[in-house]
DNA sequence: GCCAACGTTGGC
DNA sequence: GCCAACGTTGGC
């Protein structure tokens, strides 16, 4: 029986952190076609799920970090799977790595689609607060993960938070 | 393969 | 700006 269907069951769920200051999501709001690529990723858990995990039309809580208030504050979906970060070719890049090259490129990244923001910042504060999200990888003291995934149970319980 | 030194992340 | 957490590097 030939048929396959992709429906919620096979729907990844993520969460991308960035800084505001650096890309935020009123960035990725304007950029042509509202889509960017992730570059700029250089830990190797992150880069292994976007090589292997992320497929398109994943859904992703765009995560500020590092700034007066710290949260998700939007919702985009995997545009393009993953590939070469051709940032670490350049050395004038800030994200430059010589140890990748492109015959054998060290690091991956996707593109990732804008769809949209919340209609408030879910705080960083909120989440750890929650009982139900105790397990989450983002609200656990230390992490510095930049990439991470969300369990669809996490994922409708914080956008039920809106 | 251990582990100390170092660098980065990111909340506060 | 401080500093805890933790990943990476490199000497041995």
């Amino acid at each position: 029986m030939a048929f396959e269907l992709k429906d919620e069951l096979d729907m990844n769920y993520w969460l991308m952190k960035s800084e505001p200051d650096v890309f935020g999501i009123h960035d990725l709001y304007q950029r042509p076609n509202q889509t960017e690529p992730w570059d700029g990723v250089r830990n190797y858990q992150a880069r292994n799920m976007m090589r292997d995990a992320m497929k398109i039309g994943d859904q992703v809580f765009f995560y500020h970090s590092n700034c007066d208030e710290p949260g998700i504050v939007g919702i985009m979906e995997i545009a393009k799977e993953g590939y070469p970060d051709h940032t670490a070719f350049d050395p004038d890049d800030h994200h430059f790595d010589p140890k990748s090259n492109p015959e054998k490129p060290r690091w991956m990244m996707v593109d990732v689609k804008f769809v949209r923001r919340l209609s408030r910042t879910i705080s960083l504060k909120e989440l750890k607060a929650r009982p139900e999200l105790i397990e989450m990888a983002v609200v656990r003291p230390g992490n510095r993960l930049s990439v991470m995934p969300v369990t669809a149970t996490e994922w409708e319980f914080i956008l039920s938070l809106e």
